[in-house]
DNA sequence: TATTGTTATACTCTATAACTATA
DNA sequence: TATAGTTATAGAGTATAACAATA
């Protein structure tokens, strides 16, 4: 398989956003919030892309796979899911389909459409994949210390969900 | 031009690892330290790929911009900097090239090599561009308090800085 | 011989546009 | 007409392998 996209050696350095507007490191180790997380986003990504690989996959394949763990979407919502366009999705889950990952059953009540499931493979496959990610990840954070990985698992959470709705 | 690769309409919603392994959320609304990194980093790489669609670019083009901001390295360098093969980093620059952002220039000691700049229309763009990806990924993190944007930056700066050196 | 860079080739990912088959 | 999905086409991004020129 010599061809799985993003094998990525390790996470590189690669600044992108020189912190030349809005933030202000107070710290000399403080890169800044935007240079920061645009790091974090790319060793994030580096080290999924390591697992991807591993597994003869790619990001793209992983995040599918992922979405597709406790779901049997149809091709549209899979691609609103996913933030691609249905054309993207059906090469997709064609490749994924054509190593016997995934399968496209016709729904019952459209006969349009199709459900898009893991087969037992893929579903092997996206359990060891997943953990091992999960593992990789992890290692990222290996040298903070139990309370900062706390702190930062709550702050990830809080910038990904949003406002919150009432409180 | 209709082709730049990752406009992403916005952050879809994609988990990638189910918290299979490690991590243990401690509240409801903690994802977890992996699904949340996985989820903050596939945030902040549609933010960044917004803002390079808006400018004609891709994530990839991005990053090598913000690598040419403060130095003009050979070819190889440049892969190592950026994580990639050089025959990648080949057509990644011709590109740039074709669009007048980059310059190759021989490199004077060894006739080998091609030194790669900025041209004054690409350091234009790479402080624009850079700019407003500060603006949206600042953005993302618009709903924190002063004291949760200082701490995030802090602990994700020490994550991709790695184990401290001596201290 | 080793290194720098390019080219040839191939594959994934993505989009837009046009199409088919239902609803 | 509108919606679900596929196909045709095209460009970006990436890699491996083979090559040319220079060290």
């Amino acid at each position: 398989m010599p061809h799985t996209t993003p094998p990525r050696p390790s996470a590189p350095e690669a600044p992108v956003a020189h912190a030349t507007a809005p933030s202000s490191p107070s710290s000399p180790d403080d890169l800044g919030l935007v240079d920061g997380l645009a790091q974090l986003s790319f060793a994030v990504q580096a080290a999924l892309g390591e697992v991807a690989a591993a597994h003869g996959l790619s990001i793209a394949q992983l995040r599918l796979f992922g979405v597709l763990r406790d779901r049997e979407p149809g091709m549209q919502e899979l691609a609103r899911l996913l933030g691609l366009d249905k054309s993207s999705v059906s090469g997709l889950v064609d490749r994924a389909e054509r190593r016997g990952l995934v399968r496209r059953s016709p729904s019952p009540h459209d006969r349009r459409a199709v459900r898009v499931a893991l087969t037992e493979q893929g579903h092997q496959l996206a359990r060891e994949a997943t953990a091992e990610a999960g593992r990789h990840v992890h290692a990222l954070a290996a040298h903070l210390t139990d309370a900062q990985r706390a702190q930062l698992s709550l702050l990830a959470s809080a910038m990904v969900a949003g406002p919150l709705p009432t409180a």
